[in-house]
DNA sequence: GACTTAATTTAGAAGTAGCTTAAATAACTG
DNA sequence: CAGTTATTTAAGCTACTTCTAAATTAAGTC
């Protein structure tokens, strides 16, 4: 009986796949969403709002298919979740830039009270 | 003496530049060749091979763009080599690809022998 | 089965990325 | 300056990505 597929030791996602599904802004920002909890594609969808659903539901198969997001069908609903360790070293990418979004409003929170105080004095 | 640039630190080459930058398989080429040296455009067009050099020439304008490497001209030549600093967590990221890279290449070249090895018993 | 809700698939339009060839720039050399 | 070498810019083509609208599937409800 020959083995057609030798050495198929269940190889972590490959970083190219991974890297290519989030290198769009759109799908970081889906896969944000479902990042600490699962949601069923009808939330992910009603979040996101400047898109169709459709388009969403495209976004969400390339994720999935790239290995980082999971899919549990249940009835008519399909629940997403992010599948951290599918990541690898690209987890801690989206972090920090992530982070980085979050300094950058606070940042822009500042300056906006720096300057209302300004115009105050 | 208005400070129009507020908050001028520095900051780090932004991610999502570096992440487009590299998630083109041409350019991760490109960046693995100035990697560990300084190589001038015509060596690396050279070396690419596959492609014409003005498209290498392209690719390394997005790289130097997304700051991923640096530009030092001399006479009529320019050189190229990667700043590793710029891609702060990316790195990781590259090093491991290419690494897995490697180690697929070593797996064929073992299952050849394996192989050799079974024919001629 | 007919209807509703949840989500996807299909078909097609618009924009973009990456390439090629040809032309242009830039620095040197006699 | 005319000629050569190194490299980039320009123009145009093709293929791919991402989106939308319309059609379809799938599961549950009356």
């Amino acid at each position: 009986m020959p083995r057609t597929q030798v050495r198929t030791r269940k190889r972590p996602v490959p970083l190219e796949a991974a890297m290519e599904a989030i290198a769009s802004p759109r799908r970081r920002q889906i896969l944000r969403l479902v990042w600490g909890a699962e949601r069923s594609a009808g939330e992910i969808a009603s979040t996101v709002r400047d898109v169709s659903w459709p388009a969403v539901s495209q976004n969400l198969r390339v994720l999935k298919d790239s290995g980082l997001i999971t899919e549990r069908r249940e009835g008519t609903h399909r629940y997403y979740k992010a599948d951290r360790r599918a990541l690898g070293p690209l987890e801690v990418v989206l972090r920090q830039m992530w982070t980085r979004d979050l300094d950058r409003l606070r940042e822009l929170a500042e300056d906006e009270a720096h300057s209302r105080r300004a115009r105050r004095d």
